[in-house]
DNA sequence: AGCACGATTAACT
DNA sequence: GTTAATCGTGCTC
């Protein structure tokens, strides 16, 4: 078990903050003690209202409240009608800002994990946004809790070191309508050779 | 009140 | 490569 990343981990510019959760483990713990965890290989930043790919450029609302936040709490949303995005809050309190978590390695109660899929394969129990929230068991009840708090039924730990060499920059995924700079400003970030096959 | 669309996925040809 | 599934949100009428 590592040790859980502080507020102030979080603190930091967001596409910073996106660089540095690459390796990092996320962990979710059941009431009864079982844990599920990987790492996590692929994030992308999501940056104030001026960021017109950022669900706060129209403003403060019930569903994207959370990123008004500090840092180092959970961002979770619903979308396409059927899924839900986990995003970890960044910046100050008041500055609307996340990082989309897109991808993690599976690590422990990868059993679990195969049940929440549906029996899927493995490969592909948890190598994207939303296949991570089934994976995790991740939804509404857990919009707005705190990353940093070892009591919580989500957070996040050291995990692996990462050299910035390894780390690969894209566009952001999924943008279809958003004006550009925003659609092909490269504020995804992936480990290299830990390709994400989808 | 109605409507187009989304930070996606899985199944199918 | 293509497409159905599925519904909350924000914008237009």
């Amino acid at each position: 078990m590592g040790k859980i990343l502080s507020p102030s981990f979080y603190l930091s510019p967001t596409l910073e903050v996106s660089r540095a959760l690459l390796g990092k483990r996320l962990v979710r713990v059941e009431a009864d003690g079982t844990r599920t965890s990987g790492l996590i290989v692929e994030t992308e930043g999501y940056v104030g209202m001026e960021d017109l790919g950022c669900h706060a450029r129209s403003g403060k609302t019930a569903r994207n409240a959370s990123m008004w936040g500090r840092g180092g709490l959970a961002y979770v949303y619903f979308t396409y009608g059927m899924h839900w995005m986990l995003n970890a809050v960044t910046e100050r309190e008041g500055f609307p800002s996340a990082v989309l978590i897109r991808a993690v390695v599976p690590e422990e109660g990868i059993a679990l994990m195969r049940a929440r899929r549906g029996g899927l394969k493995d490969k592909i129990l948890a190598d994207g946004p939303a296949k991570l929230t089934q994976a995790f068991a991740i939804g509404k009840n857990l919009d707005g809790i705190d990353l940093c708090d070892p009591a919580s039924p989500l957070f996040i730990e050291e995990g692996a070191a990462v050299l910035s060499k390894n780390i690969s920059t894209h566009p952001r995924v999924g943008l279809f309508s958003v004006p550009e700079p925003w659609k092909s400003i490269p504020w995804n970030f992936k480990i290299r050779h830990v390709e994400v096959k989808r």
